[in-house]
DNA sequence: TTTTGAGTTGTTCGA
DNA sequence: GTCGAACAACTCAAA
């Protein structure tokens, strides 16, 4: 059993069928790439996680580090596998991965054999017509035929006898400083969502905007490594929680869309804005990264990001308004320091998010709506709850204003920047410059 | 095939 | 302080 994105053994559809009947070996293949450009966090959850699948195999998970194509098939072969068993995954990069895979391991007689996915229903699965036509490109609509196409129940965890071999081991985490990192691994996930379920889920639709309250499900670092399936969620919701389903719908929407176009990934799903006239200043940008643009509600998040490798959904809208409408930076340079730091970093929904914002994805928004931070600071975090949480040189500042702590006749607090840009001019120029690119 | 209606998350301005 | 309209134009999906 190769896991990857899947580190759970409840509701497995792979390892059931690797299961049936026969002795497993469970694998996992560390890219030594993919730790490299990866932040503390986003690198100590991934190792925590496979530290807790470890633990529920009794300690005979092996970990290999190396190329998939090379290792996956010398461990078969070590153990003398009959097939190697993986679920599917349908992104760029693991597309071509799992095809050099198949190829060095059906040279040598083994077959790989992909059960199920990380989706409720897989890419390519929902279509507007027959099968193998495009994928929708309207949220609203393939929300409704998703529905319709619906998901099987969960399966539940089989029991085979775990084999084992010789294991590289998980490399070691990084200093983390003052970082509070959710607890990972499936029974971390589970406990998660029941506590949500319990807690949450009902004032959900009323919460989830507020970052202060912190009312969202924070099952999206679960979901990104499988330690907990949609389909388990889905199974839990009544049809009274249309909303929170509907979130889970956009993951697997955006999966289906980077499925057909893989080259969305890091480039525009809608060409016409790639020739904008962008600024892409790099003092602009790394104020941005570490959370010292003057406006409270970017800094927070950009440093809440820092600090843990997450950030609120609705704060994350704003920063990303920001980024590319008052900073005139391209969307992917915000999308890659996403990837690179967010612990539930997903690349469907970060490279769809982020061209949602900047006006070139699908359903994309229209482009004269531009965020004002201090307005949406105000709106969703009106007694500065999430803002001194993140930037304790505000903690003074009175509620009148948090937001805007420059116009406050006491003065700024001391070790807090002045605005690098201001606001509103700023709109009227990313304003000026769509239309310059629209000819 | 043609037509029609609709489309995640906003801001500003003026009454 | 509240409310409605304007902000554009295009593409998709369904009737």
């Amino acid at each position: 059993m190769w896991f990857r994105r899947d580190l759970r053994l409840t509701d497995n559809p792979a390892l059931v069928a690797a299961s049936s009947g026969h002795d497993v070996l469970g694998l996992f293949v560390l890219d030594p790439r993919l730790l490299e450009t990866s932040g503390a966090p986003r690198r100590a959850v991934l190792i925590r996680t496979l530290r807790a699948l470890d633990e529920q195999l009794d300690g005979r998970l092996v970990i290999r580090h190396g190329d998939p194509a090379t290792v996956v098939t010398k461990v078969a072969r070590e153990v003398k596998a009959e097939a190697v068993h993986c679920a599917d995954d349908f992104g760029p990069y693991g597309r071509q991965r799992d095809q050099a895979v198949r190829a060095t391991l059906e040279a040598h007689d083994i077959p790989l054999l992909r059960t199920g996915s990380p989706y409720a229903v897989s890419p390519g699965r929902v279509h507007r017509d027959a099968p193998g036509t495009p994928a929708y490109q309207v949220y609203g609509a393939f929300y409704r035929a998703w529905q319709t196409h619906g998901w099987p129940a969960p399966v539940a965890a089989p029991n085979p006898d775990w084999v084992s071999a010789r294991s590289d081991g998980l490399p070691r985490e990084r200093p983390l400083g003052q970082v509070e990192l959710p607890s990972v691994g499936e029974a971390a996930a589970r406990r998660a969502w029941y506590a949500f379920l319990k807690d949450g889920l009902a004032d959900y639709g009323r919460e989830r905007d507020h970052p202060g309250a912190d009312g969202t499900s924070r099952m999206s670092v679960h979901l990104k490594w499988g330690t907990i399936h949609p389909r388990t969620l889905l199974a839990d919701l009544s049809p009274k929680d249309e909303i929170y389903r509907r979130e889970l719908a956009w993951r697997e929407f955006y999966a289906a869309v980077l499925a057909d176009r893989p080259d969305s990934a890091r480039g525009y799903y809608r060409p016409e804005l790639a020739r904008m006239d962008w600024d892409n200043d790099e003092q602009k940008l790394a104020a941005w990264q570490r959370g010292l643009t003057g406006y409270p509600i970017v800094d927070a998040g950009m440093r809440q990001l820092l600090a843990e490798g997450f950030m609120h959904n609705r704060v994350r809208m704003i920063v990303a308004s920001f980024l590319v409408k008052d900073l005139h930076i391209e969307w992917t340079y915000g999308a890659r320091h996403f990837m690179n730091h967010l612990i539930d970093g997903d690349l469907a929904s970060n490279s769809h998010g982020w061209q949602w914002v900047a006006g070139c994805g699908t359903d994309p928004a229209p482009f004269f709506r531009i965020f004002n931070p201090r307005t949406q600071g105000k709106k969703f975090d009106p007694d500065g709850h999430y803002v001194r949480r993140y930037v304790p040189e505000l903690k003074g500042v009175p509620d009148r204003w948090i937001h805007e702590p420059a116009a406050n006749p006491d003065g700024m607090p001391s070790g807090y920047p002045e605005p690098i840009v201001d606001h509103a001019v700023e709109r009227i120029e990313a304003l000026a410059r769509y239309q310059n690119s629209r000819g």
